[in-house]
DNA sequence: TTAATATCAGATTTATATGTCTGTTATGAA
DNA sequence: TTCATAACAGACATATAAATCTGATATTAA
């Protein structure tokens, strides 16, 4: 079981995370970001693709294509990668599952998870992947690659930007 | 898809404020609490079945059977619920599923939803069955029953004491 | 121009959560 | 004692999310 948002969603921020250490016009292929972030290449591709409808990033097809952020890092939040991939359902409804809650008809915990859920929100949404990208970084960093030959030039590449 | 807690643990918490709100050693139905509550029958007898296991309610077979409190209003709360149908997963997870979080490998935002998922266990845990009782007649009170001849006594018994 | 490469689109599979069904067992009221 | 009732146990079915696969299309380096 996932935290608050989906698989779909989780991988998609890491990615996005990823993509916000370069900065830069370069295209990174899914097969890449998935040995470097250690997740299913395919299930990462369908993902990029769906960040790409919802421009938040640009794929390229073909040879040196991939992906790359739609938008400077200081107009990207993480609150637009979970609307994107999850909606904003979990920010409308009721934490104990009931249907018809609301301030006329609260449930027990109805306001105290209503600050809850608003200080979520404000953590997705007050800063950019620009103010975030110090910490985007190391934890970057801190992920190895999956050891792989076919890879060792563009490993290396990855690695001088990032020390 | 639900906010945080898996439907099962939903529906657990909703049987239990139900329950709550009596509290006295009346046995309840499945049938009857998922008719109040507008919830599957069978899944809810699962799910009490459960709550039977875990000590939170007691189950008694047969004619005039059913379901009552294990405990005291004020030897239950939320979050002994939420650990008995959800575990404590969602309380050590990285919210952006990555797989090493930790203080020393922070992702960008651990610090913050570190105090967020700190808050969300404070609101399970602070307070009893009891101190929430109040709000819990007031909800149950607004859901409307599904109306049903044959619950039609039962129901009268159930308003009486919720009025 | 050709070959290699990478996304794209959609179908398919797998895993997990949710929900249902059936026969059995225990209990209490008539 | 008999009968109706309700939980119980485990199998079964369905829905949704997660993950994989295949062929098509676009791109570019050689």
């Amino acid at each position: 079981m996932t935290v608050i948002f989906s698989k779909k969603c989780e991988l998609a921020l890491q990615a996005v995370l990823y993509l916000s250490v370069f900065n830069d016009e370069t295209y990174f292929t899914a097969t890449g970001i998935s040995k470097r972030l250690k997740i299913p290449k395919d299930f990462l591709a369908k993902i990029l693709q769906s960040l790409a409808v919802h421009s938040i990033v640009i794929s390229k097809k073909g040879k040196s294509g991939g992906f790359t952020l739609g938008k400077p890092l200081n107009e990207i939040r993480l609150i637009d990668i979970v609307i994107a991939m999850d909606g904003l359902e979990i920010f409308h409804k009721c934490v104990l599952g009931f249907k018809g809650c609301t301030v006329e008809k609260p449930c027990p915990v109805h306001e105290k998870w209503g600050k809850l859920r608003d200080l979520t929100y404000k953590m997705l949404s007050e800063e950019t992947l620009l103010e975030i990208r110090d910490k985007s970084i190391e934890k970057i960093k801190s992920i190895h690659y999956i050891n792989d030959e076919s890879l060792a030039l563009t490993q290396s590449i990855v690695d001088r930007r990032l020390n």
